[in-house]
DNA sequence: GTCTATACTTTGATAGAC
DNA sequence: GTCTATCAAAGTATAGAC
């Protein structure tokens, strides 16, 4: 049975997705009610603070979409190291799919907002905060004590997050495939439970 | 002597500090043309392509300066090796001076216009093509082959854009330095000629 | 080449009827 | 809560005097 969805849900989605290929100021807020098929009221009714409330609520939804993809792929896998490499392989696969448009979801957000709005790069440092405490979380299940995972942590998003503005730019998966190889490497070094005998 | 600098210049210098921060979209060519110190009229003459061609030059200087750096950093240092350690370690020295302002020239801007203008990313490819080849040649003139040393530089471009990103969205230097960290170890590693016998 | 004035569009935001 | 009409400001771009 079909169930409509909220008009403010419609708008937190469309501006999600907006934000992904233009970024925050080349999201206008016209463009948002017009892909989320919303009256231009509702939107000052739902979000009172304008635009860099609904900035601020499209981040952390955003931030924590991409974070519970992150734990499914990692369940879903053996060992972190398979997680890992799974996680890389299809963030590069949907780049592909996606003609090179669909990779972190607030990335271009939070450098644009990072000198220009306090209230937003908070909001952008959340969500990184959340994805390290969750990397970290899984890696220290696996065995490694808590400096190790932090920094294998920060490492694997660091590069991820790098490759998707040269795989972007250059429209080739090069740089993403690379940095998986680099994470799944580190990983195992480490010894996060890779499945081979040691 | 005091030479004047040529309105032109003045637009692109202006035009590259203003994208760092702002972003492409969020720079106004007002605003541009105020903090030049040049008149309106001035910009259409020097770039009647109007806004889109003064994005293209100011990322194609942009890149061209960041990569002179990259080389001074490295002709400065004895060996490859400690040139990645001493640029990583600038780049954190550069964000916490300009309050993480100022990481990469171009990143917000191409992220932005990936999806957006293909001309602007045609720039922004050519851009990061650059600064792989000369991170390639480095590695290669340091011993490694052709292969090694470009997944050895993009590998380090990689981690460094990305930790920017992470960087300036928390406001700490730790991701840069981790990201640093890494890329020496993966050059030692990979035999880049580090100044410790092996 | 420099500079001013202005045209036209889009922006974020508000008011008020329903 | 929904929707339309409208505002002031900022956006890019152009014309034309000097």
């Amino acid at each position: 049975m079909w169930v409509p969805v909220p008009t403010r849900d419609r708008i937190l989605d469309a501006t999600g997705q907006l934000f992904r290929r233009h970024g925050y100021t080349g999201t206008g807020l016209k463009q948002v009610v017009a892909a989320a098929h919303a009256p231009f009221g509702s939107l000052y009714h739902h979000f009172p603070g304008g635009k860099e409330q609904l900035g601020g609520e499209v981040i952390r939804a955003s931030g924590r979409m991409y974070l519970e993809l992150f734990e499914m792929v990692m369940d879903a896998s053996p060992d972190p190291v398979a997680g890992i490499e799974a996680f890389f392989e299809g963030a590069a696969a949907t780049l592909e799919e996606t003609d090179y448009a669909d990779a972190c979801p607030i990335a271009t957000v939070a450098l644009e907002v990072a000198s220009t709005s306090e209230a937003l790069r908070e909001a952008t440092a959340e969500v990184f905060d959340s994805w390290i405490a969750a990397g970290t979380r899984r890696f220290t299940a696996a065995g490694l004590n808590e400096a190790c995972s932090r920094q294998l942590t920060i490492e694997m998003f660091t590069g991820l997050e790098g490759a998707f503005i040269l795989s972007r730019a250059t429209r080739s998966t090069e740089a993403v495939l690379l940095a998986g190889a680099r994470a799944v490497a580190s990983a195992r070094e480490a010894g996060a439970g890779g499945s081979d005998v040691r």
